[in-house]
DNA sequence: GTGAAAGCGCTAACAT
DNA sequence: ATGTTAGCGCTTTCAC
C-alpha cells in the first residue's frame, strides 16, 4: 500500500546525476548547468519527490517552525486547559494576533505550532519543545504581565519575542502599544464631548496594559481638573464589563461618560446602560479600546481606541525572524501608537 | 555563546555507558538495570540533554505533529488571508474546536501546526507539508462543504480526519452533528411555545450543515401543518444575522418565532428585533444554534441547540491518532446528537 | 559545474 | 542486560 517515499537518491538515479546535484537544484543553488537543472526538475516531477524535512533539519539545525504560545500566569490545572483555549479565542483580539502572525510567516514558509502555557508543567513543555529543536523560536502572547515564561525563555537563551512588555524587565524583544496615549485620546474625546462625570472600567490590574490605560486616563482627567475617577475593575470579558458597569451605576448614578479598557467590556457596559434606561451616547457616552470586530458589530457602534494588532503581531513575527536569521542581535522594543476611531457610542 | 547542544553521545560518555543504553532509558524501554537507569538519568540531568527531534523523526518517520487546517472553499487571494484568520476566529466556534483538539493532543505529546487553506496555493502547501513528513496527518475544519482539500488529501493517501461530512463522498473519517435533529428540536420548542408564524435565518447554503438545519426545520414544521417557512440566508456572522432579520421583518411583520442557524446570527436577530420594538421572547421567540459563549453573554440569554463542539473536536483528534497508530484502518464517521438548551430567548 | 564522501543525532536489529 | 553497528535522507566541504 504505502510505497517508500522517493528520496534524493531516487531522483538522482532517475535523472542520471548525483545526489549533490539534485540537492543543489532543490535548494536553488547556482552553479548548476541549466540543462541539467531542467533534467533534474523533470525527474522530480516524475517521481513526485518532496524533500524529507527531518533529514534536512538534522543538518541545517533549522525547522522553519515557530512556537506560537499563548501564556497565562496562572497555575491553572491542566484540566481547565481546553477551557483556557476557548476563553482566549473568545476575545477577537487573539484572532487578529493570529492573523497578523500568519500573514507574516506564511510567505516565508514558516509555520506556527500552537501552544498554551497556563501551568508550570505546560511552560516546561514549551521549553523542552524548543530545546529539542522542534521550533526555532517562540512568539509569546501573555494574558498576564507577571507571566513567568519570558524569564524562563531568556534564561534558557531560547529565541523569543513577546507581545507586550513584561512586568519585570527581561532581555527579550517585544512589541507593545502606547497604552497611556490611547487612554489619553479617550479622555480628551469624552471631555470634548462635554462629559462631566467620567468613570472607567479597567482591565485586570495584574496586567500592565490595564494599569497603563487606567493611569493614562486618570492623568489626563487630573490635568483637566478632575482629580477623582470612579473605577471598576473588569477582566476583559463581556461578563465582567456588565458587572463593572452595573457597579459603577449603583455607586455613581450621575455618570455621563465611560472609558472601558477593551471593546468587549464596552459592549457589556452599553447593554447595562440600555437596560437601565440610559441612552448611549446621549445620556452616557462610552469609549472602548482595541477596535476589534465587535466595535462595528455591536449597537451602537463603538467609538474606540484603535490598536493595530495585526501590524503589531506581524512585527513581532518579523523581529523573531530577524533574530533567527542573525540580522538583528540586540534586544529591541517597538511601540505602536494608538488612534481614536469615532463611531456612535461617544 | 551558543555551545553545541548535548547529544546522546555526550550523555553516554558522561554516564560511562553506550548510546543505546541511554536511548533505552530516554524512551522508557525496559531491560535496563535500575542502577544504570539512575546513573543515566543523573547524567542527563547534569548535561541538560534534550533529544534532537529531527534525528528521531528521521528514523521513526513520525513527528508527533499534526496539521490543524482551517479550510475555505474559496479562491481568496493570499492577501485576504490574515483577514480570513481573523474572521474565522471571530466565531467562538473555532475557539471551542481548538480547545477540544488541544485537550486531546496535549496529554499525548502531539502538537498542532496551524494552517489556513483558503486558496489553491495554500491547499498545495498543506499537501506538501504533509508529504515532506513535517506532520503525521491533518485535522481539517472546512468553512464550506465543497472544500476541495479533503479530496486532495484522500487522493494523496495522506492521513486526515474531517470536522463535518464533505458534500461529495470522500474516503476520509469525519465527525459530525445530526443537524436535522437539532433543527427539529428548535422547531418543536417554538411550536410548543405557541408560535404560529415561524421564520428562519439559515446559514450559507453552500454549507451542508446549513442545508440540513434548514431542511430539518422545514420538515418538522411541515409535519405540523406549516408548509411555508420564510427563509433569509445569512453567513454565520453577526452582521448577516442583522441583515437577515431586518429582511424577514420587512417581508413578514407578523413573525413571532425565529430559528437562527447559529448563535452569532441569533444575537444579531435579537438586536434588530429590539430596535424594531419587539420584545424577545414575548413578541418574538428566538432559538439559536451551537450554544457558544455568546449564548450566555448576550441579552436575552439564548435558547439554543447545543452542539458538543469540544467533544466532537476531541473525537476527531482521537480518530486521527487511531489511524496513525494503525489501530483503526477503516474509514469511520461519528455523528453526535444535539440537545436543546432552554434559556430566555424562547 | 559535478561527484564522492563525511557526517547531523538518533533508533533498532543484531551480537554478545 | 548492554554494546556494536548500520542506516534514516539530507547538506556540505572537498576533490576533480
Amino acid at each position: 500500500m504505502s510505497r517508500r517515499a522517493p528520496t534524493l537518491e531516487d531522483v538522482a538515479r532517475e535523472a542520471g546525476v548525483s545526489r549533490a546535484t539534485v540537492s543543489r537544484v532543490v535548494n536553488g543553488i547556482r552553479n548548476v548547468d541549466p540543462e541539467i537543472q531542467e533534467l533534474v526538475r523533470r525527474a522530480i516531477g516524475r517521481t513526485g519527490y518532496a524533500p524529507n524535512r527531518a533529514a534536512r533539519s538534522l543538518v541545517t539545525r533549522r525547522t522553519e517552525t515557530v512556537a506560537l504560545v499563548v501564556s497565562g500566569a496562572g497555575d491553572t490545572s491542566d484540566a481547565g486547559q481546553n477551557a483556557f483555549a476557548a476563553r482566549v479565542f473568545a476575545d477577537p483580539f487573539f484572532g487578529r494576533v493570529v492573523g497578523g502572525i500568519v500573514g507574516f510567516l506564511r510567505p516565508r514558509s514558516l509555520h506556527p505550532v500552537l501552544m498554551f502555557a497556563e501551568s508550570a508543567e505546560a511552560r516546561e513543555e514549551v521549553l523542552t519543545y524548543l530545546r529539542q529543536g522542534r521550533a526555532d523560536g517562540a512568539l509569546v502572547v501573555s494574558t498576564h504581565s507577571d507571566d513567568p515564561l519570558p524569564a524562563l525563555l531568556a534564561d534558557a537563551r531560547l529565541p523569543a519575542v513577546l507581545f507586550a512588555r513584561p512586568s519585570r524587565p527581561v532581555p527579550l524583544s517585544y512589541v507593545d502599544l502606547a497604552h497611556r496615549d490611547g487612554a489619553h485620546l479617550a479622555a480628551e474625546h469624552l471631555l470634548a464631548r462635554g462629559c462631566r462625570q467620567l468613570a472607567t472600567i479597567s482591565g485586570p490590574l495584574d496586567v500592565a496594559a490595564s494599569q497603563e490605560r487606567l493611569a493614562g486616563f486618570r492623568d489626563t482627567l487630573a490635568r483637566h481638573g478632575h482629580p477623582y475617577v470612579p473605577v471598576a475593575e473588569g477582566g476583559f470579558t463581556l461578563d465582567s464589563g456588565i458587572a463593572a458597569m452595573a457597579d459603577l451605576l449603583d455607586r455613581h448614578p450621575g455618570t455621563d461618560g465611560v472609558f472601558a479598557a477593551n471593546d468587549l467590556m464596552a459592549q457589556g457596559a452599553c447593554q447595562v446602560l440600555r437596560e437601565r434606561g440610559r441612552r448611549v451616547p446621549e445620556d452616557v457616552a462610552v469609549v472602548g479600546f482595541d477596535d476589534s470586530s465587535i466595535a462595528v458589530t455591536c449597537r451602537p457602534r463603538l467609538t474606540t481606541v484603535r490598536q493595530p494588532v495585526e501590524e503589531m503581531a506581524a512585527r513581532m513575527a518579523r523581529l523573531l525572524d530577524e533574530h533567527l536569521q542573525g540580522v538583528r542581535t540586540e534586544v529591541t522594543s517597538v511601540v505602536f501608537e494608538p488612534e481614536l476611531v469615532v463611531r456612535e457610542s461617544a
